[in-house]
DNA sequence: GTCTCTCCTTGATCTATGTCATATTGGCAG
DNA sequence: CTGCCAATATGACATAGATCAAGGAGAGAC
């Protein structure tokens, strides 16, 4: 079956003839909520390139604290980084919704590799671009408070995911729970309930499950703290 | 003149010939305290090989709040970034303290890329330690508290510059300043006032201007809240 | 239907860290 | 020596989040 993810984000580089061999040489898998992809800790043993649904990295630190570092969606590849560095996977990919990806393994990814280096540099962008944002939260992390980073996120969310109701207003559909909310502002959940609540009864947003709306993204900004 | 940081740290996978290439078109830099190399948001016009001293790099988020993210110390090449993504700064590098150091012009470092890939190979691995560094910092800033970040960051610079006195004592002499060290650890300077007073209370350290002596590496783990 | 389970909310309280104002210290210019 | 400046320290107080302990509320099993 062909991998429609193949054709865009980073495989694109890639012309008819590695494409149809990376198609050939793929597996489907489907994964529940909850599932894991790979752990920490774990050799790289193959990427995936995520069709559907919504993937996790969370780092675990020594004391059993777990963090979501990032997310990843539709078209994007996660567990490229051991294949630019061939080290053992640094952090644990879950999945948080049902979710749909292409597994490529190792010797065929190295093949192709190989034979296409724009595709490592492609790699190699999103690397960068991950670790500014990485950087940009942990500058978060110690400069603003829960509000910001909260509103923050669920900015990045409405970026991804959100649109416009008939009457102008900014909806987005939260892939995740409340709880994953908590780890990714790294929080815990009964701040985040405190915090919608406040939101709310402050006007600035309205939840409803998992289904935010707010009038004005420049407001939500400089409630969270940016200089408009 | 000879620089004797080339021949070794990433460098060090130069041939003769093209380490003398470079030799003879680097430019050496002495920097005072709290000048800059280069700021956030500058194209990257060259890289920097720290020959001596120390070297902060620095984020500034958009509403002026500023964070050391890293140091670099001698023999590490900063603003190699820009080189594998050509992207502008997305940071700022100052000298913490008196340092010298080779700066190689974009044109050069390009040739000597393209000349030898194993250079490229090098700043990535360089680019992938930093980035797992950074997300350590993160999950660690959300995780636990100022006095485990603290000792966490004490335990480094023994790692890199310490040494044990006559009585077997582990001891350091902080590169930087308390302010500094609160703006690595993420809180104000009083904090970290009263956290050296507690500590130095508690008999896990003693503070002596910058420097720093403890008795037993795994208590400070401990007190650090690691499970040693 | 109702049981149960997971997720979420709420309240009361505690603690770490920020904030702001005021010493204190140490080095250095004169 | 004296005075000044930057870096630190200290004190009093404010506040953001964590923690602990209950209480709902929705979804699927039976």
């Amino acid at each position: 079956m062909e991998c429609p993810c193949l054709g865009t984000t980073e495989w694109g580089v890639l012309g008819e003839c590695e494409l149809a061999s990376v198609n050939k040489s793929k597996r489907m898998i489907t994964c529940e909520p909850g599932e894991t992809l790979y752990s920490q800790g774990e050799p790289g043993n193959g990427v995936y390139c995520i069709r559907s649904g919504l993937i996790g990295l969370r780092r675990v630190d020594a004391n059993g604290n777990s963090v979501l570092i990032r997310l990843a969606t539709e078209g994007t590849t996660v567990g490229y980084r051991t294949f630019l560095t061939r080290e053992a996977h640094v952090n644990s990919a879950e999945a948080l919704t049902a979710s749909v990806m292409c597994y490529i393994a190792r010797p065929k990814v190295e093949e192709i590799l190989k034979a296409n280096p724009l595709l490592g540099e492609r790699f190699l962008q999103h690397f960068f671009d991950d670790a500014i944002e990485t950087e940009n939260d942990y500058v978060r992390s110690l400069t603003m408070g829960m509000k910001s980073r909260f509103l923050h996120l669920i900015l990045v969310f409405y970026e991804r995911f959100g649109y416009q109701d008939e009457n102008g207003n900014a909806v987005v559909d939260l892939p995740v729970k409340r709880g994953e909310l908590a780890e990714l502002v790294g929080v815990r959940p009964e701040s985040i309930s405190r915090l919608i609540d406040q939101l709310q009864t402050d006007e600035i947003m309205r939840f409803k499950d998992r289904r935010v709306q707010f009038s004005d993204v420049d407001e939500v900004l400089q409630q969270a703290g940016a200089i408009v």
